[in-house]
DNA sequence: TGCTTGACATAAT
DNA sequence: CATTATGCCAAGC
């Protein structure tokens, strides 16, 4: 059985949409654990294969792809944001002023 | 039960 | 803008 606060970050993740990326911070917060940016990683870490859990939107907050410990899957993951139509720079980061996606409580925000 | 590690964030240098 | 240092919380041993 997996822990409630893992399914919480999977469902961010879920939440996030195409073409978008978000931070571990961020998915901390809409997991609502903000502050523990840290969590996501580990709960992205549990992620078992094949989830529905498009986890290549989530990065650091440099725009970066965070290199993990396990394998070999940071290459995987800019080609998937590439494919959703993310544009990465030389330094293989993100433009986060542009891709990252916030959650909006509604859709009025700049009256 | 206590120390170490970790798919991070933010501030300081 | 890149690197270093510190803080946060949870899981592993």
């Amino acid at each position: 059985m997996t822990s409630d606060r893992n399914q919480r970050i999977w469902a961010a993740v879920r939440s996030i949409p195409r073409g978008r990326v978000a931070t571990y911070g961020d998915i901390a917060a809409i997991a609502g654990m903000e502050g523990h940016a840290r969590q996501t990683g580990y709960a992205l870490h549990d992620l078992p294969g094949g989830s529905n859990v498009p986890w290549h939107r989530v990065i650091n907050a440099h725009g970066e792809i965070s290199e993990r410990t396990r394998g070999d899957s940071h290459e995987l993951q800019r080609m998937l944001l590439e494919a959703e139509g993310v544009e990465f720079d030389l330094g293989g980061r993100v433009d986060l002023a542009r891709y990252r996606w916030k959650a909006r409580p509604g859709s009025k925000l700049s009256s």
